[in-house]
DNA sequence: CTTAGGG
DNA sequence: CCCTAAG
């Protein structure tokens, strides 16, 4: 009987289980063919526009003939910028001539991006880029830069304690920092961070001179440039006269590390320098995007030099498995675009300690999307809200009361992942929710000094130092996530930096560059290449997951309509919140959200069954290879579990089944097959035999 | 990573 | 659908 069953299953096209794994690593992978979080690109964009303002601005003298279009809008943009600077500064002249005496004019005597690359950036992003983050980006970057510098400067002016040549400003993302610690000399730096989009400024105090506000204003650049603008900027010498007030030095280099400042101005780091965390939370590293960030740093000489120098953030704490595991993590979650996102946890927090300049800013790695951060960011443009950075200035006032002004707050980091089909409206919707769980969670306010987070309540500010002239521009202020009922992170110590959750993320880091005039041409030689070492996963980026499946082979088209509809569906909402504890308090938002339900559709079904008839009950893998390739959104567990509740439906009454009906005809197919393959599982010893049975009776 | 099952 | 133990 049973010998006849499977008989009568092999004439009837079953076939025989082919050797369970055999050939399979050769097709594997074949789901995970992924790619790449555009979100990367965005900040990319970013960190260019961003960085083409500031070399705009240092570079531009309006003679300068050669700028390409887009360099135009950047130095109307830059000019815009450098007015508002100028305005400011004009403003607390006074107080620089005063106090400040060091030279106006900052040079960007550096430039260390991060990004892939500046240099092709205006075009080659565009292509790679599928989303629509570049327009608003630079928009915004543009604004908020003019905005920031005109506040940091506004800052610094006012800081009636800036003889000490430190400032520490977070405005909206920008952040006017007091110098690291750069030689050990005073100096006001300007950082911009792409990601965050944060400028600190050095300044070296003892190069001041007066009157004339920081610079930036001047220099055009577009360190979108490309060697170009990055040779123009490298040279070591620029005319001081063009310079207005002799502003000597601004250099820009991306945060290669949290830890030292001073990295700005030496980039130590290779490639593959990349420090392995402390954090044990990488594993779940998938996006990187990271966190490309300029940073302007005072250039080591006086102020002689103006080189730009392009690099990545060396020094990222984050850790960053080498691209392989990263990639790798990446790419099998970007399969199942929908898999269940774990959280991060605190701990894996970025460390910055010791880093003077250091803030929670830094913490955030570029890790968001794209979308996220354009989503954020406009909002910045247009006034305070909360997706802003946080912005704050302390000044002491003449009787000892300390005076903070705190701008706005940043909302802890988060990232959102949303297919590209999805509408607009549901990206807002997505991102108010995310923003919505943050905030309804518990939040608590954090004080940094000096980068450093003051945990005793009962110190008194004098006692902290949060009074004394030259800390209260060190000062910063977070919102935290109220730990209290999430599970203490272990390293949470560590990591003052709650507010920029953590995970580390898969930064894509390039080579550091020298940051010193003698470097500058090699850089510059390399600036091309800069784009690709992590090029790899550049590229990767760019592709955008959207899940939408094609409907399998097997279907009709008018079928494959239908599951279109099915399949396109909403496949949004699927935000994932870095920051671990409010979500952990927003319960259902964002992160680990459950994939939508998508139910299997008739085609669906048929594909399946289909598959299963031919291949069996127990390679899944296999199934989902055959019919549903094309389904990113269908995963072999899926596929199993379909199969399962399948057997369970046929199994059961007419009356109690739910949804869509399956045509009892399938269901029948159902149990045939199952009840065939599961015998063949029962007694496989018969395998051969009635094969051999059914070779014969052919 | 895949399977197989339980939840 | 999720989660996990086993391979």
């Amino acid at each position: 009987m049973v010998l006849q069953k499977r008989l009568d299953y092999g004439f009837n096209g079953y076939q025989v289980p082919p050797t369970p794994r055999g050939a399979r690593s050769a097709r594997r992978r074949g789901i995970n063919r992924r790619i790449t979080d555009d979100s990367q690109m965005c900040a990319f964009d970013l960190l260019a526009t961003l960085a083409g303002k500031l070399l705009l601005e240092g570079e531009s003298s309006p003679s300068s003939t050669d700028m390409g279009s887009s360099g135009k809008d950047q130095y109307e943009a830059s000019k815009s910028l450098a007015k508002e600077g100028m305005l400011e500064e004009n403003k607390h002249v006074s107080n620089f001539s005063n106090q400040d005496c060091s030279d106006r004019s900052f040079i960007v005597s550096e430039l260390v991006l991060q990004a892939p690359s500046l240099n092709n950036c205006p075009k080659e992003l565009a292509h790679t880029q599928n989303d629509a983050c570049s327009g608003p980006t630079s928009a915004i970057t543009t604004s908020e830069c003019s905005e920031k510098v005109g506040s940091a400067e506004r800052l610094i002016s006012d800081q009636s304690n800036f003889q000490h040549g430190k400032a520490d400003i977070e405005l909206f993302g920008c952040r006017v920092s007091p110098g690291c610690k750069l030689d050990g000399e005073k100096k006001r730096q300007i950082k911009v961070e792409p990601n965050d989009l944060k400028l600190s400024i050095c300044a070296r105090d003892d190069i001041c001179n007066s009157e004339s506000p920081i610079a930036w204003d001047r220099k055009p650049s577009c360190l979108v440039s490309s060697d170009e603008s990055v040779k123009s900027l490298s040279r070591d010498h620029i005319p001081s006269g063009s310079l207005p007030h002799n502003r000597e030095n601004v250099n820009l280099v991306t945060r290669d590390d949290d830890e030292n400042s001073s990295g700005c101005t030496q980039p130590s780091t290779v490639n593959n320098a990349f420090r392995p965390s402390s954090h044990i939370g990488d594993r779940r590293i998938r996006k990187l995007l990271a966190s490309k960030y300029w940073k302007v740093t005072p250039n080591l000489k006086a102020g002689e030099h103006f080189k730009t120098v392009m690099s990545s953030d060396a020094d990222m704490k984050y850790v960053h498995h080498d691209g392989k595991n990263g990639f790798k993590r990446q790419r099998s979650q970007r399969d199942f675009p929908f898999k269940k996102r774990k959280l991060y946890h605190c701990s894996s927090l970025s460390n910055l300690d010791g880093d003077i300049c250091t803030d929670e800013m830094y913490n955030s790695p570029g890790k968001f999307s794209n979308r996220d951060a354009c989503a954020s960011m406009l909002p910045k443009v247009t006034g305070p809200s909360i997706s802003g950075a946080s912005e704050h200035a302390a000044f002491k006032s003449k009787d000892s009361q300390v005076k903070l002004k705190i701008k706005s707050f940043r909302v802890p980091e988060f990232f959102i992942e949303i297919p590209e089909t999805a509408t607009v409206g549901s990206l807002k919707k997505t991102v108010m929710e995310a923003v919505t769980a943050i905030l309804s969670g518990e939040l608590r306010v954090g004080v940094l000094l000096q980068g450093k987070k003051i945990r005793d309540d009962n110190k008194t500010l004098l006692q902290t130092g949060i009074s004394h002239d030259n800390k209260l521009d060190a000062l910063g202020f977070t919102l935290e996530p109220n730990l209290s009922q999430a599970p203490p992170p272990v390293s949470l110590e560590d990591h003052p930096f709650l507010l920029s959750c953590d995970s580390p993320q898969p930064l894509s880091r390039y080579p550091p560059t020298p940051s010193t005039t003698a470097n500058a041409a090699p850089l510059r030689g390399t600036s091309d290449a800069l784009p690709d070492p992590p090029g790899t996963n550049f590229s990767n980026l760019v592709e955008s997951d959207h899940d939408s499946a094609p409907s399998p082979p097997e279907m009709s088209l008018e079928k494959s309509t239908v599951d279109s509809r099915a399949l396109v569906a909403v496949q949004a909402m699927n935000v994932e919140a870095l920051s671990v504890v409010p979500m952990r308090k927003s319960k259902r938002s964002e992160a680990a959200q459950r994939r939508i339900r998508r139910p299997f559709s008739v085609s669906e079904v048929e594909a399946l069954v289909q598959a299963v008839e031919k291949l069996g009950t127990g390679r899944w893998r296999d199934v989902k290879l055959r019919a549903f390739d094309n389904a990113k959104h269908r995963t072999y567990v899926d596929l199993k579990d379909k199969w399962k509740t399948l057997v369970h439906t046929a199994r059961i009454s007419p009356q109690q089944r739910r949804g869509e009906p399956v045509p009892q005809e399938l269901l029948d197919r159902v149990l045939t097959a199952h009840a065939y393959w599961s015998q063949q599982q029962v007694k496989p010893q018969f395998k051969q035999q009635s094969e051999a049975c059914r070779l014969l009776s052919t």
